[in-house]
DNA sequence: TTATAATATTGCAATATTACGATTAATAGA
DNA sequence: TCTATTAATCGTAATATTGCAATATTATAA
């Protein structure tokens, strides 16, 4: 098939699984991780710094301003891409409960 | 191609993308939820509780249990698996230093 | 207006993922 | 041993993802 059967999942489950998923590329990961060191990117430097196609960079940044990850303005001739802080502190909210609901419930009653 | 391209990135940024794609399907966060809820469980339990067939449960316990996120001991005929708390911990702090590099470095010059 | 520069989009090939029926393997109990 | 139970694996169909060349789009500059 192919096709996840989102309908019988929550909605926060398909909101996290989402999430994660579009964190599930390197790729991705080193475009988030570069604009947090560099506070704004553009596509061509993502070009010299990952070494992908600049269609490649292009999807990729385009999965991330989809959900919201990031966000960009267009200056130019060229497109500034910066982290959403608002989705980042989201993220980062949901992710972090996920993992803490284990800690919280129990600790080593493990089989 | 759909194959993606490994070498390009860095060991962490591998990681907590493979890490990520994992948890990139709600019926494993599903999973992951249950057994923090629950503490073990069977595959049988999972059948009942997600609506999958009992294959298609059998190969998400298997992803998350390939990259560690839980581990599995036989129990006579059935299998009880849990989550895997050293795993769990390191996936914990990984995604929650990825998230914390934005907020120490920076707090609001996005473009 | 024409040329240039930076990105986005399209189309496609290769591979991966999701889901499940059917089968197999392994254990417990009669 | 025979049978029922449980879960893993195999095989396969449908769909999704990744990556890039080629092309289109958009904005600046000459």
């Amino acid at each position: 098939m192919g096709i996840t059967k989102t309908d019988l999942f929550s909605m926060e489950q398909n909101a996290i699984a989402h999430m994660a998923k579009v964190l599930g590329h390197p790729a991705r990961i080193a475009i988030l991780q570069y604009l947090v060191r560099s506070t704004t990117c553009i596509n061509g430097d993502l070009v010299q710094e990952l070494g992908l196609a600049q269609a490649t960079i292009s999807q990729h940044l385009r999965e991330l301003k989809e959900i919201g990850f990031i966000q960009g303005t267009i200056e130019g001739v060229s497109v500034c891409y910066c982290i959403n802080p608002e989705k980042w502190a989201e993220l980062s909210h949901l992710f972090g409960a996920f993992f803490d609901d284990y800690n919280k419930i129990q600790k080593s009653n493990c089989c």
